[in-house]
RNA sequence: CGGGGUGUAGCGCAGUUGGUAGCGCACGUGAUUUGGGAUCAUGGGGCCGGGGGUUCGAGUCCCUUCACCCCGACCA
């Protein structure tokens, strides 16, 4: 028996980040690159990002967005067009200034969003009222040459999606900008059982170039926060740098808005954080690559492998996604591996189950152990799995809950945040004064918004504009 | 960009005052096994991150460089 099995993981409690890292890398869903900070999604990873996928293009649709494609290299003079936009992205984007053997006559950055390029597009194809609304969304990789970087947390490429709408009327803007954010938090309560925190950005902290961004925060495991998502009211900034009017119906030319949206494979950096424990992974059965893994107990003995295959082939046929595992490992060894992967729910069945007419089936989530009747499997099987998606919700919620402390007193806050909570508090809505405050609380700080008039500012005092969140956050 | 750490077999590591490379796991083969990381036998695998130096001799000492990880400042 192999003792030293317990330490291919970091003890969760001790020391977090090294836990997420071998979580990452030993359940294979991720490996890193052979440039600094690339991060190769394996396979066991991709099919998760695929569920989200898949997930998120049907939403798109039912909002009347198209995906399409847009280049990666875009001319350096595009990024220029919007004041702000180019302070915010030009000390992380990549530039190619070299091809086909000679210097290029003007500079082509890789994107690290895709407004301007797009925006250009827009500008060809928007004439009239009539064209509008425009909504768009590509699946891409983006660069942003970070300076510290994790596997799916912040790398120099990722994969994400980005929507991106034409409206006739900010208010369309602004909409487009919420509900797409509804959009994303409930993919995050529904696929990935993670709940969210929702709200305006401040002033300092929002898209570089937006008129307004709206955030969804995760709270991780250790208490941290995690941007899951954003999206942006761009007003007219864009459409002015790239010149997207379009006639209205008073035969007026007009500047158009736009938003913009976006998640990354971060998300699964989140899932990974959100849900896992001491033993690895633990997946929602919705995005789970492999729901169920099937375990045969004694597998020459006759008749376990042919059960094995036929149960196998009816849960498939159920829609349920199956793995058989009938390699020469041991079943400890198995329940031990798939357990670290966060397969949701695993069946076991030898010849015992057999003479019984029974699966023993044990939950990821809670461990509880199960005796399924075979003859009603896949039934059984899809109610467990419903339970597991929703019980993984409410333990997230619980968590959620149990990280935020609301407070109005500074030092209080100040406190609780350095302990590991998030802060629910009141804010005047002064720049400056959120600058003291992320000055005074020597942390980096997550500030989400939602509109309050009912307390004071917990820094200088004066009537509250806002309700806020502040935590430590990755 | 600062602070800390690590580079030796696919992975995890050991390697003493310098003496010419080892352990566990994994992998190949054969057999016995199988309800919480099996056992025996046997086999393959190394530019000791790179470069330079000291030395009769360097994984080990010195210089230099590169890469990666973790923690901070900026970002999804």
């Amino acid at each position: 028996m192999n003792k030293d099995f317990v330490s291919e993981i970091t003890d969760i409690n001790k020391d977090f980040p090294q836990w997420y890292t071998d979580v990452v890398l030993k359940t294979e869903m991720v490996d890193y690159g052979p440039v600094k900070g690339t991060m190769v999604i394996r396979p066991y990873g991709y099919a998760i990002w695929e569920n989200i996928q898949h997930y998120l293009d049907a939403e798109f649709k039912k909002q009347g967005v198209q995906n399409a494609y847009f280049p990666m290299f875009i001319p350096e003079s595009f990024l220029k067009r919007e004041a702000e936009h180019v302070e915010g992205f030009a000390p992380e984007v990549a530039v190619v200034t070299f091809a086909g053997g000679q210097e290029l006559a003007e500079k082509l950055i890789v994107r690290p969003t895709s407004e301007t390029i797009i925006g250009e597009m827009f500008s060809k194809w928007i004439k009239s009222y009539r064209d509008l609304p425009y909504k768009i969304n590509q699946w891409c990789n983006v660069v942003r040459w970070e300076k510290t970087t994790r596997p799916f947390l912040r790398t120099s490429e990722f994969l994400w999606q980005e929507g991106h709408t034409v409206q006739a009327s900010i208010e369309d803007a602004n909409k487009d900008a919420l509900t797409m954010l509804d959009v994303y938090s409930n993919c995050l309560k529904n696929l990935l059982a993670i709940p969210t925190l929702t709200g305006k950005k401040t002033e300092n902290e929002k898209f570089a170039g937006a008129v307004a961004t709206y955030s969804m925060e995760a709270i991780m495991k250790d208490g941290k926060c995690l941007q899951a998502g954003t999206t942006h009211n761009l007003g007219q900034n864009f459409a002015k740098a790239s010149n997207i009017k379009f006639l209205n119906q008073n035969e007026k030319l007009e500047y158009a808005y736009t938003s913009s949206w976006g998640v990354s494979t971060r998300l699964i950096g989140a899932l990974v954080m959100v849900h896992g424990d001491e033993r690895g992974l633990r997946l929602p059965p919705k995005v789970a690559p492999i729901q169920v893994v099937l375990i045969p107990i004694a597998s020459k003995k006759e008749g376990v492998l042919e059960k094995c295959n036929e149960v196998k082939t009816l849960l498939e046929n159920h829609g349920i996604r199956v793995k058989l595992d009938d390699s020469n490992n041991t079943p400890g060894w198995k329940f031990n591996e798939y357990e670290m992967r966060g397969v949701p729910l695993r069946l076991e069945i030898g010849p015992r189950d057999i003479e019984n007419g029974l699966a023993t089936a044990v939950r990821r989530d809670t461990h509880e152990k199960l005796q399924l009747n075979l003859n009603n499997l896949p039934n059984e099987v899809e109610k467990t799995l419903n339970l597991i998606q929703n019980n993984m919700y409410k333990q997230a919620e619980i968590n959620l809950k149990n990280s935020i402390v609301e407070t109005d007193n500074f030092d209080e806050m100040v406190n609780e945040i350095n302990s590991g909570k998030v802060a629910l508090t009141y804010h005047c809505g002064n720049s400056n004064c959120e600058t003291e405050i992320k000055n005074k609380t020597t942390i980096k700080t997550r500030v989400i918004i939602a509109d309050d008039n009912k307390h004071t500012c917990i820094y200088c005092g004066k009537p509250s504009k806002y309700k806020l969140y502040f935590g430590k956050q990755y």
